[in-house]
DNA sequence: TACTCGTGGCA
DNA sequence: TTGCCAAGAGT
C-alpha cells in the first residue's frame, strides 16, 4: 500500500471537492463539538438548520451549561437520538466547572456522550493531534480499498493518516466516503483512489462491506387521542423520551370520537401503525393543556406532531374543535 | 457482545 | 411502499 501517494491524493482531491459547510468555517471546539455530536447517525443536511438555531441560542458552554434541559431538548426536537441533548448538556458543565474546553484527547473522550469517534474529530479538527477518526464511511472506505470487510480499520486508519494535516485527512477519508465511495453504486470513475482500490481490482466495491444483519421488522399498532378545550391540546409526560410531551394513548373512562386518520412511524426494528382518534374525557394525571401553536418551545416527538398535522388536515379536524 | 436509541431522504 | 442507512455512544 502506497500511503504517501493516497495521502498526496485523496488530500488534492478534497481540497477542491469538500463541500462549504456550516462547521468547517471554525476550529473552536466548542462549535465543532456540536456539529459532530449532531451529525452521529444524522445526515449532513438534517443537521444544518439545528446547529444554526443551537449555535445562536447556546453560543458557548456557560450559555448551555446553564440552560433549561426543555429548552434544549425543545431545540433538539425532531432530530432524533435525544440522549445525545441530554449528555451534551451533561458536559457543557463539565467544560464550565473545568474552566476551559479539554485539549488532549484524552480529556475530550471523558466528556459525556463523546466516544472515539468524536474524540478524535474534534482532537484533529480543533487541536491538529494526530488521532484518526473511524466512522461508518472510513469502515466502508478503507474495507473496499483492501477489498476486506474484516480489516482493522482503526490500525490502518492510524498507519495512513497524514500527521501533517489530520485535521484536513480525517475529513477528507470521510467526505470521500460521503460522496463518492457511498455504499451502494460507488462512483468509482470519480474516485482519486481508484487505481489503489483492491475492491474495484477484484470488481467486488457493490458487495464490500456486506449488509450488516438486522432484526426482523415488527408491526404494532398503536392509538394517539386527540384531546382539545378551548384551543389548547392535551398533552402527557412521554413514558419513552424523559422530558417530552407526547399525546395521550390510554384515557381510562374516555369517550372515543372519529377517527380523524393513520400514519406510519419507525423507530429501531418497529414500524407502528398510529391510529388518530379524537377524544373527550377528563386530564389523566400528569398531563398538560398546552396551545398548540407553542409546541416548537417544548419537547415534543415526531409523533405528536405527525397525528397533529393529520387532525388539522382532516376536514373534521381543528376546524370543528374551534366550534 | 448485542441491543437500543429517532428521523428523514432516497431508490 | 418498504428497506436501507447516515460524521456513534451507552449499557
Amino acid at each position: 500500500m502506497d500511503a504517501p501517494s493516497i495521502r498526496k491524493k485523496l488530500t488534492r482531491w478534497y481540497e477542491n471537492a469538500q463541500r462549504d459547510l456550516p462547521w468547517r468555517r471554525t476550529r473552536e471546539p466548542y462549535p465543532i463539538w456540536i456539529s459532530e455530536i449532531m451529525l452521529q447517525q444524522t445526515r449532513v443536511g438534517a443537521v444544518i438548520p439545528y446547529y444554526q438555531r443551537f449555535l445562536a441560542r447556546f453560543p458557548d458552554p456557560a450559555a448551555l451549561a446553564k440552560a433549561h434541559e426543555d429548552d434544549v431538548l425543545a431545540l433538539w426536537s425532531g432530530l432524533g437520538y435525544y440522549s445525545r441533548a441530554r449528555n451534551l448538556q451533561k458536559a457543557a458543565k463539565q467544560i464550565v466547572d473545568a474552566g476551559e474546553f479539554p485539549a488532549t484527547h484524552e480529556g475530550i473522550l471523558e466528556l459525556a456522550g463523546v466516544g472515539s469517534y468524536t474524540a478524535a474529530a474534534i482532537a484533529s479538527i480543533s487541536f491538529g493531534l494526530p488521532h484518526a477518526v473511524v466512522d461508518g464511511n472510513v469502515r466502508r472506505v478503507f474495507a473496499r480499498l483492501t477489498n476486506n470487510a474484516n480489516v482493522d480499520t482503526q490500525a490502518l486508519a492510524d498507519k495512513l493518516l497524514d500527521r501533517r494535516d489530520p485535521a484536513r485527512w480525517n475529513q477528507a477519508v470521510m467526505e470521500l466516503g460521503a460522496l463518492v465511495c457511498v455504499p451502494k453504486s460507488p462512483l468509482c470513475g470519480e474516485c482519486p483512489l481508484a487505481n489503489h482500490c483492491m475492491a474495484r481490482a477484484e470488481g467486488t466495491q457493490g458487495e464490500v462491506p456486506g449488509k450488516k444483519i438486522k432484526p426482523q421488522t415488527e408491526l404494532r399498532e398503536r392509538t394517539l387521542f386527540v384531546i382539545r378545550r378551548s384551543g389548547k391540546i392535551l398533552l402527557v409526560p412521554s413514558n419513552k423520551v424523559k422530558g417530552f410531551w407526547d399525546l395521550p394513548e390510554r384515557l381510562p373512562g374516555a369517550r372515543l370520537g372519529e377517527v380523524l386518520g393513520t400514519f406510519t412511524h419507525t423507530i429501531t426494528h418497529r414500524r407502528y401503525t398510529f391510529t388518530v382518534r379524537r377524544a373527550t374525557g377528563k386530564a389523566p394525571k400528569g398531563s398538560r393543556w398546552f396551545e398548540e401553536h407553542k409546541l416548537g418551545d417544548i419537547p415534543c416527538g415526531t409523533t405528536a406532531k405527525k397525528a397533529l398535522r393529520i387532525s388539522s388536515d382532516s376536514p373534521n379536524g381543528a376546524a370543528a374543535d374551534a366550534s
